[in-house]
DNA sequence: CCTTGCCTTGACGCTGACGACAAGGTTTAG
DNA sequence: CTAAACCTTGTCGTCAGCGTCAAGGCAAGG
């Protein structure tokens, strides 16, 4: 399987697959004229790698799961080193979440209170260009 | 009030005054010499910005407040433009804080089944330089 | 031979809110 | 005279994950 082909099953471009080989993630064998080819297992991985990005991972954090792909196991979530950035990743996202819920609050908090003290004091529109 | 005295009560660096106003969002006097000058009130715009900038906003949807706040308004948020941003803005953190949950609950599914599949079929550390 | 359609490496652009310099002017204090 | 401590404009760097050319090689069909 060549790129072309490769970045259509996975659903992305060639030029992400080439940035996921330059980042070490890929490994790609070569043929004669130098094109990269590509087995099914690849494919696993690359799909590996966009669920994790989609998912919010950096590429970083998704290498233990594609090095436990290459291991032989069915997922790439088995391992320790996987086991552990799930970990992280979990308590980030929670963490975020408090976070986030807090703005939500204010935003809401703020909105309510704008409601209320409506004035009318405010900027006119700028009109566009004549 | 120069620069240097705004960038310390306000909290932040002159580098980032200069960049507000090179986007439209303060508007300082200039002394014979050339020197910006700010009275109090660019103070509470600038903190006005911070405030929402730390919330998640960008430059553009601060202008409003500032706007709302240079109209003579004793808050950034009582004028239309303002509280139309901040339901938009409602919104996009509810959106996010529902993708942010999915997320979380497919992390958590991922680490329990993980933990649950362990195996040792995982690669070796590779050792550090010699 | 020529076109079409793959492939290659290389290098710049993008988004956002600044940080970090460079090179120079001004004012004050000693 | 000079050093310190302000200020000015201008330009490049940062982080991440690519998009988007540019310039060229290789293979196959008509």
């Amino acid at each position: 399987m060549l790129i072309g082909e490769l970045a259509e099953r996975a659903g992305t471009s060639t030029r992400t697959l080439r940035y996921y080989e330059a980042h070490g993630l890929v490994r790609p064998q070569r043929s004669a004229n130098g094109y990269r080819v590509y087995d099914e297992a690849e494919l696993r991985v690359v799909r590996e790698i966009r669920a994790l990005l989609d998912v919010g991972f950096g590429l970083d954090d998704v290498r233990p799961f594609v090095a436990c792909l290459r291991a032989g196991n069915a997922s790439g979530d088995v391992c320790p080193d996987s086991v552990q950035v799930l970990r992280r990743k979990l308590a980030e996202v929670d963490d975020y979440l408090g976070r986030l819920g807090a703005v939500r609050q204010q935003l809401h908090a703020q909105l309510t209170h704008a409601i209320a003290h409506r004035e009318e004091t405010c900027p006119r529109k700028r009109a566009s260009a004549p």
